[in-house]
DNA sequence: CACCGTACTATACACTGTACGTTAGGGAGA
DNA sequence: TCTCCCTAACGTACAGTGTATAGTACGGTG
């Protein structure tokens, strides 16, 4: 039997073959047999380094997360927090399968607590206290999490023809009686639907309610 | 053989059904067999009402939309706009399935319309032009999903023991040093993740910022 | 050189969604 | 009342999935 030598893989092989995979099939179709196919081995050949899926969906996050860049220093503090979100939002957008990785686990790892770190950082620089900062942070992350998930989502849908022809008759179907506001706002509906504009119009709202709170 | 007698199953009948299914077992452990099994009739018997999985995934989940109050009239407008947040959160909570359901495919069905048709409505009638009513409709509600689904997916990390102990542990050990702020706010980040009060402080936000652009 | 731990293989199991072809029950028309 | 057809439910089958368990050969250490 050709063995596959010795050594020649890595979880850092390993993890990398298996975003390669998440980012063309999307991460709910990627499968261990997959990537383990892709390098060569037997599906159990992996168990060596993962304890098992989800283990490997955490690996694939962290090294994700991993890649954010830190934080611009020297600038005033809105600005910073725009810039951590708006660089995770980026984040998500090139690698659409952060979306369910991020969505079905929680947060844990190094790098995960890094960006963590960056915002919280911000935040208690600025002068907020303690309680404030920990629910700002949570509030605007879930805020990106949520919004960037909708839009990428929304974004694979409209590139599915038969999925977005489906939801356009269904859409065109509402009755006009019974749902007056949703058929007329519908051309707006649809082109606020994801897009930096969107994001900022809502980051902004947030930003603007903070304002209001602004120690010192 | 004893045959199941004819026009037992119904769509809604296996709606409910997989419902119960996946109050349960969650929503991604939920199966076709399942429901079948529990409704004791073969898989494929489901394949009469529904084209697939996922079509039955988009019936459920409008079955659920459907539970939501409608909008309080009379009342000011930013308290109508928490009252249709809150009551979608609430759903979300009493049903956690909900929260994958929602993740994973896009609006569609005349259910969803209707909380649209709420929100909108309520936003237009405070006299915000159809731009910004579309823009606030999709943050608000993104915002609700981003944070709900959060918040549930997190207490469900807590009831297992497992995942819950690995979670302290990977927080524990994170260096002081290098993360600060996180170690510091530990308490804090723990007791902000979830709760009442957490979703009012972001909502409250993002209403408190829109309070700056209110018209008239 | 012998040994042992470990990295990998092989086999197997219990599942999943669903395509395909078949069968029987109930309602409509003669 | 008999007949026919439509369709609801059936059974079988297939290509997958994650992973438990047991076995095997290689590499480094004594």
């Amino acid at each position: 039997m050709a063995r596959t030598p010795r050594n020649t893989l890595s979880a850092d092989l390993i993890v990398r073959t298996a975003l390669d995979l998440m980012e063309v099939k999307g991460a709910d179709a990627f499968s261990l047999r997959g990537v383990a196919a892709e390098l060569g081995v037997g599906p159990m050949a992996l168990y060596t380094y993962f304890r098992n899926k989800d283990d490997l969906y955490d690996a694939v996050r962290d090294h994700l997360m991993g890649l954010l860049p830190a934080v611009p220093d020297g600038a005033p503090w809105p600005d910073q927090v725009r810039a951590v979100c708006r660089s995770l939002r980026l984040l998500m957008l090139q690698h659409p399968c952060l979306v369910q990785l991020l969505a079905g686990r929680p947060l844990s790892g190094h790098e995960t607590a890094r960006v963590a770190e960056g915002l919280l950082g911000v935040l208690l620089a600025a002068g907020f206290d303690a309680e404030t900062a920990a629910r700002t942070h949570t509030t605007l992350f879930t805020y990106v999490l949520g919004s960037t998930s909708w839009e990428i989502q929304m974004a694979a849908e409209r590139r599915d023809p038969e999925a977005w022809r489906r939801l356009r008759a269904s859409m065109e179907s509402l009755s006009a009686r019974k749902f007056p506001s949703v058929v007329e706002l519908a051309p707006e509906l649809a082109r606020t639907t994801g897009g930096d504009e969107q994001f900022d119009y809502g980051l902004d709202l947030l930003l603007a309610g903070l304002a209001v709170r602004t120690p010192s």
